[in-house]
DNA sequence: GGAGATTTTAAGGTTCTTCTTAGCTTTATT
DNA sequence: AATAAAGCTAAGAAGAACCTTAAAATCTCC
């Protein structure tokens, strides 16, 4: 799960990255709203926390610069005012819902639960074949026996159980896990594929994930 | 499908060929606008990829001299900029479309899509006869057994179902399945149709791919 | 700041794809 | 029936893509 914040003060979004880190969310942070939106642009959140007041374009025109692109990201909007006027003005922007600051950080975390939820309809835990993973927990498990996966390992299987039956192509792969965009020439998807069969395939059996040549790869199952 | 990318950033134009070739498309590249209306002239392209700023022509003439030569090829421009006016001058060029650099791989593979009118859902199935392709999970099953092509033999498989009941020429065939860099005289046609031939045929039966003496190849039911 | 873990790069080996070649078969023409 | 042209087929060479491993670089957490 990845999540954009858009804050100017650093203390909170420090504050924010890293107990969004503990909860293993992938945090980037935006100090501006230009800098925000080419972020919302290029990459594909789960859910965008976004301040009211941040220098540059404002917060409400970043929302509405992102729902014209046809995104439906979840965005809860952190401010500072409570006036009725407020609310309304970023509801009507394209906000699902919003924080006043100060707040507690477990308040944010659940409404951020909520915006994933009715998103990935309640679905924390993926599964396909013998392998399972629950996405709130962290953990994986190979016919019943626990693996550990790194983060990376772990965003790839995601990836590809997300699209199980569909070719990820390796264009695909590096912008979805790796966040790369102009680097053709790199062979960590290998690197990584070739880990994943090793800590979830139980030797004699052949691998799950299959490789299509000049493609990229499948999740199948059987 | 056949496209041609015309962009001077190697990374770039690296990536895209990459990329595009993955997705089952035969790309060119060319690194200048001089470079770029040649090839678009001796060529048959699908679609055309044209960066705004280039060395030699501009990106906008090479458009322009496209249109006055009556290609009506689908371009979608690569723009640094975003000004309104830029695009404006595009689109009165003849540009069908435009991409914003820096952009998500996914978002132009949708802008081609929707050029190419093949939109996802619509299309990912082609059929024939037996024979049945799913674009998607790069699958072909013949009389319900699966088959494993290589990526040559996919495309020109996929060509001949597009273009079934219609007769692909020899010279159409190496326009839109291979790509530049090939003399006339060479069978490696002869040769791929062998091998869909083998994999797709259930031995005793004719084949669905006929042969066309002197002129090319035709897909076929029954 | 250092130890350990993670991630990336690089290189060699292997496998698979693609292209070429060449001899053979079919078809068309005289 | 002979000849030529076009296509078919098989086998092997060249090249690309992938796998594997190890070591280097980077990140994390004391």
């Amino acid at each position: 799960m990845r999540i954009l914040i858009v804050e100017d003060e650093k203390g909170i979004s420090n504050f924010l990255k890293d107990g969004l880190g503990e909860e293993s969310f992938a945090v980037d942070v935006a100090a501006d709203g230009n800098k925000g939106l080419e972020l919302s642009t290029v990459n594909d959140y789960d859910l965008i926390l976004l301040d009211w007041m941040i220098p540059g374009i404002s917060g409400i025109e970043v929302c509405r610069q992102i729902r014209k692109s046809n995104s439906f990201v979840p965005i809860i909007f952190l401010t500072a005012k409570d006036t009725v006027s407020d609310t309304v003005f970023g509801l009507e922007a394209g906000a699902n819902d919003y924080i006043k600051k100060p707040f507690k950080f477990e308040e944010l975390l659940a409404r951020i639960r909520v915006q994933l939820r009715t998103k990935e309809g309640e679905q924390t835990i993926l599964k396909l074949g013998n392998v399972e993973m629950n996405l709130e927990t962290h953990q994986v498990f190979s016919k019943l026996r626990e693996v550990t996966l790194t983060q990376k390992e772990f965003s790839l299987l995601e990836y590809l159980i997300r699209n199980k039956g569909k070719v990820c192509t390796r264009t695909r792969i590096i912008e979805h896990v790796w966040d790369m965009h102009f680097d053709s020439d790199t062979s960590v998807i290998d690197v990584c594929i070739n880990f994943l069969r090793k800590k979830l395939d139980d030797g004699s059996e052949s691998s799950f994930i299959h490789t299509i040549r000049g493609v990229g790869y499948i999740a199948r199952e059987e």
